[in-house]
DNA sequence: ACCGACCTCCCCATTTTCGTGGATACCGCT
DNA sequence: AGCGGTATCCACGAAAATGGGGAGGTCGGT
């Protein structure tokens, strides 16, 4: 027997396509698990996502981002849940899409502080998570959850993950853009530069001197770290 | 009911989401066509696929490609039977992915020259073919072909190819890159270029003189139309 | 055998870029 | 009130890039 994913709607599909899009042609100038928690969300049919990113030196989870979550509970979790979260280490041991159900059984977790305190908090029942690895550095994760009184995930959503796996760690191992430091004039000089234009034709453009040019040109390649123009050029289309 | 497209397997979706990855990455040096004939074929489940390229001026079919099809029944087709293709102008009036038989039944089809002399030659039995324009301009097609004794194509085709129409769209609209026309030392040259490379140590990393590397510059810079070396930095990027 | 495209090298005059080290003013933050 | 970042401007000299010309060799196709 083959196994299968059931019922895909077009509509499924068009959105697991269109998230492929999105993590392919991400601007890195802003975070790219942004752009697709709500759409994982409901391709996986689920109510809630959270995600963070593991941080080794300290040993915490960092940079929280959620869809239908309260910003209230997220901070509960930075702040104290996350030092006696019974499950977690266990799924990012896992390096691939887990049901929390199989690092431990509903009817333990529901025992739990973590569960009654924090999790009920919100209304996450049934979770699954996702943690990502670019050899052994942490990417990210996504923890997505699903209301009590619905049903538990299943093969389809832990394959939809696995579908999913190589094409987040790509986008969300991208690095930040060198060019993310330079001010809003920096930038816009520099996307002039990789028009081909000179630093006359800049100034006459932008209508400001060419002393000016240069002093927003000559900081925006140090800022960037680039040997010179064309570097810089060839950083605006990459990023 | 939700429509839905049934009995997607994971190897499927991993496909799908590996070809809107092709599109979207689509290096524009050879025709993207090439990179997703093969994949489109396997997704749809199908035994044959071609594609061309509709030249108004001429009012024929041009630039074939194809897979698993004889070269030789594709020769046949640009000289002589797309002259007397019955369902091809139809097809591409739909500007939708449309199984043949929506255009002529089956039984009809089959007592057509077309059918008796060209596409049995292959074995060409079942068809679905998908038209892409970007308003009114010719993108290309996909004419996508199951073999006798097989289903028909469904719903379920019919709606991928829905689902991959606009990244379709959007890699076959993409213009021909202008460094196309560099020679690979020119193209060589100019990546240099955008890491930052001044001319001399261009030479020192290309083993080449001085002379030579600006030689190469000048003539990449004025083929690709670029009117310094931070424009043509930027275009070996955005390529 | 010729032609065109490619790769290689050379010279020279002019323009552009780059680095340095300034200056003034505005803004938001502490 | 001071500090840092931004935007604007100035000047100088060294280094690099550009455009124009030309020259010789290889290699594949007509």
């Amino acid at each position: 027997m083959r196994p299968t994913v059931h019922d895909m709607s077009t509509a499924e599909l068009t959105m697991l396509a269109d998230l492929i899009h999105t993590l392919d042609n991400a601007a890195p100038e802003c975070d790219p698990r942004e752009r697709v928690l709500e759409g994982v969300t409901r391709l996986l049919r689920a109510d809630f996502c959270a995600s963070f990113v593991w941080n080794g030196d300290t040993g915490t989870n960092e940079r929280p981002l959620a869809h239908n979550m309260s910003g209230e509970n997220l901070d509960r979790y930075l702040n104290w849940f996350q030092f006696r979260d019974p499950i977690t280490r266990n799924l990012r041991a896992r390096r691939r899409a887990t049901p929390v159900r199989a690092v431990m059984p509903q009817s333990e977790l529901e025992k739990t502080e973590f569960f009654n305190e924090f999790l009920r908090h919100d209304g996450l029942h049934h979770g699954i998570n996702l943690f990502l690895f670019q050899g052994d550095r942490d990417l990210g994760d996504l923890r997505v959850w699903r209301a009590r009184g619905r049903p538990d995930f299943q093969r389809r959503e832990i394959e939809l993950l696995d579908v999913l796996q190589p094409h987040l760690c790509r986008a969300f191992a991208r690095p930040a853009s060198p060019l993310a430091a330079l001010s809003a004039r920096e930038r816009q000089v520099a996307e002039l530069v990789a028009r081909g234009l000179t630093d006359k034709d800049i100034a006459a453009t932008l209508k400001i001197g060419y002393a000016t040019v240069r002093s927003h040109l000559n900081h925006g390649m140090a800022k960037a770290g680039c040997a010179n123009r064309a570097e810089l050029a060839a950083l605006t289309q990459r990023y």
